[in-house]
DNA sequence: GTGAAAGCGCTAACAG
DNA sequence: CTGTTAGCGCTTTCAC
């Protein structure tokens, strides 16, 4: 070094004692002049805390994974933390190895100990579903997030609202006098189908109509067997005034079987999906739909990690953000008459 | 600890020394019961490599971005290496401050400089689009491989290849009987739309078509645009038997300026597009698109990186990979008469 | 204002 | 086979 110790580079590094301007001045220039850079790693390993956080990922090429990362990071950038990010890969991973599926427990583990090795301040976890984790992230003494899933055990997460959106969105339908609806469920088994499916039948209920059950169909969350379930719904004489899609692409499925069977939407039967996605972006007509709250539920998963990692906010928490209805064409701006 | 020297339990961690069975087993146990688990932070420092890498990326929430990322992780995690992700988030940033767009260079050189002091053993620049940057990775004494990008001065990078696969394309449509051709560029001055350009016209002059100028406009890479050229270039007499847009989004605008127009895909007008996006993945017909190779690009960055940080390979490398043509019913099976 | 020195948790000679 | 010890680069008392 340049005349002083390291105590006095220390010092003038982290504005933590009083330093005279010359000796500042002259730290400062060799600082510049060498390209010092402070060691990261030993710091952490003295101070005892890292400013980093643990990103864990079910998969990365999901995608509302990208959108979440990204809300974390704008509230991680604000705070001073970086973030070191793990992609579990499932979605290769479970086709690699179909045989044992939810075996990916040791991977989890794998990640989250070499995560806690790096001394995160804290973990989150974005799922590629939005539901129950059997598996479990084993206590590593920090706070864990859930985003976008949530835990059996103890843990905080962060969701949207799937029941109540589709309760405002079948309320909005009925107002408009639609009342003869076709749903198009996802996988048979899969959580936020079945709370957007209670939230349609809430409304439904409310509204003292009856569903019959040959109306409310599975569609595997696709676009072809979104297609042929529109299909079976649409070719027969009292086919639904209005099918509602639980996500975007099995909407495009509708609108194709719809065009086959040579109906006009809205005017013959209209339709709603949900995502917001880019598969339905520029289909014609716009596309009534559902956007998630993917940035702001990364917002909200960091703030409550920090606020967890600084001790302010109690563990367990379970916040659900409400999801915007997207308006668009698909639907009778004047109603059902 | 229980009975041995702290090397001891270094021993058995890493199995750098020969242990007995007995105090082996004592070690595991005692490791298996206090969940003890080393720190990664000391053991980096004491080692001096951390196996860490650093993966700085434009934009995260840019389609390609996640892909290339996954790439990236596949090989880590075969090679043993973690990542520690930096997204600078250029989309909302440029959008915040469009004062002085190409002031990013700071936000870079604090990413740079943070991941350096991280002691990350290399750095994979991910750009949001394919063209050369001004901006520099400032030297950190460590290996840089850019991807999707590639540098005005030294490093790496990976990419793909433009041209080539747009030569052949516009090949396959002259083998098909097309003469009068239709382009959709992108926007003035962008690197990937005039390299595209060039390898279109390079096959058109080996074939000695002459080109008009005023069926190559310009599209702006989006949907509204997209159309609005597409409805030039359809709306007079002699308008083109195919249309080559430069991304599939524009490409959905063509579909649509033409049937405006009454004009049937692919009977009265061919379409093809660029990117093999989502946006595209059910419109009817199918259209004939370009998939890039971004998982690859990842593999290929990664594995370029290990082996400059092991010093086997020299810096300085281009690597273009081959784009796929992805068939359709856009165009004529039969051919144009 | 500045420096000496201890120690964060780990590895790697070196001894024994 | 196992323990002692130095030291990775930093912060932080405690003296001066």
């Amino acid at each position: 070094m340049a005349g002083v110790s390291v105590a006095t580079v220390s010092y003038v590094l982290n504005g933590t004692a009083p330093i005279s301007d010359k000796t500042r001045e002259k730290v400062e220039r060799i600082i510049r002049e060498t390209g010092y850079r402070s060691n990261m790693l030993a710091k952490s390993l003295r101070t005892n805390e890292s400013r980093l956080i643990g990103i864990l990922v079910e998969d990365i090429t999901v995608w509302h994974t990208p959108q979440i990362i990204d809300g974390i990071n704008e509230i991680a950038e604000r705070q001073g933390y970086h973030t070191i990010l793990s992609n579990l890969r499932l979605m290769s991973k479970i086709a690699s190895r179909f045989e044992d599926i939810s075996n990916y427990q040791e991977d989890i583990d794998r990640e989250v100990d070499m995560l806690a090795g790096m001394q995160v301040d804290g973990i989150i976890y974005v799922g590629m579903h939005d539901r129950m984790l059997p598996e479990m992230i084993s206590d590593i003494g920090k706070p864990v997030v859930y985003c976008y899933c949530y835990p059996m055990g103890r843990g905080s997460s962060v969701r949207y609202d799937n029941e109540e959106v589709l309760y405002q969105l079948t309320g909005l339908m009925l107002k408009k006098g639609y009342r003869r609806f076709g749903v198009i469920g996802g996988l048979e088994g899969s959580e936020p189908a079945a709370l957007r499916l209670k939230g349609f039948q809430r409304a439904m209920k409310e509204a003292g109509i009856e569903v019959p059950p040959e109306n409310v169909l599975c569609g595997g969350w696709n676009y072809k067997e979104g297609r042929e379930t529109a299909g079976k719904l649409l070719d027969r004489k009292d086919f639904p005034q209005i099918i509602m899609a639980m996500n975007d692409e099995m909407a495009v499925g509708v609108y194709d079987a719809a065009t086959e069977l040579g109906l006009k939407i809205p005017e013959d039967v209209a339709v709603t999906g949900f995502d917001h996605a880019a598969i339905a972006q520029h289909i014609s007509p716009e596309l009534v739909t559902v956007e998630r709250p993917l940035q702001a539920m990364g917002y909200h998963a960091m703030e409550l990690l920090t606020e967890q990692i600084s001790g302010r906010e109690e563990e367990n928490q379970d916040i659900i953000l409400p999801c915007r209805i997207i308006p668009g064409a698909s639907v009778r701006a004047d109603g059902y008459r």
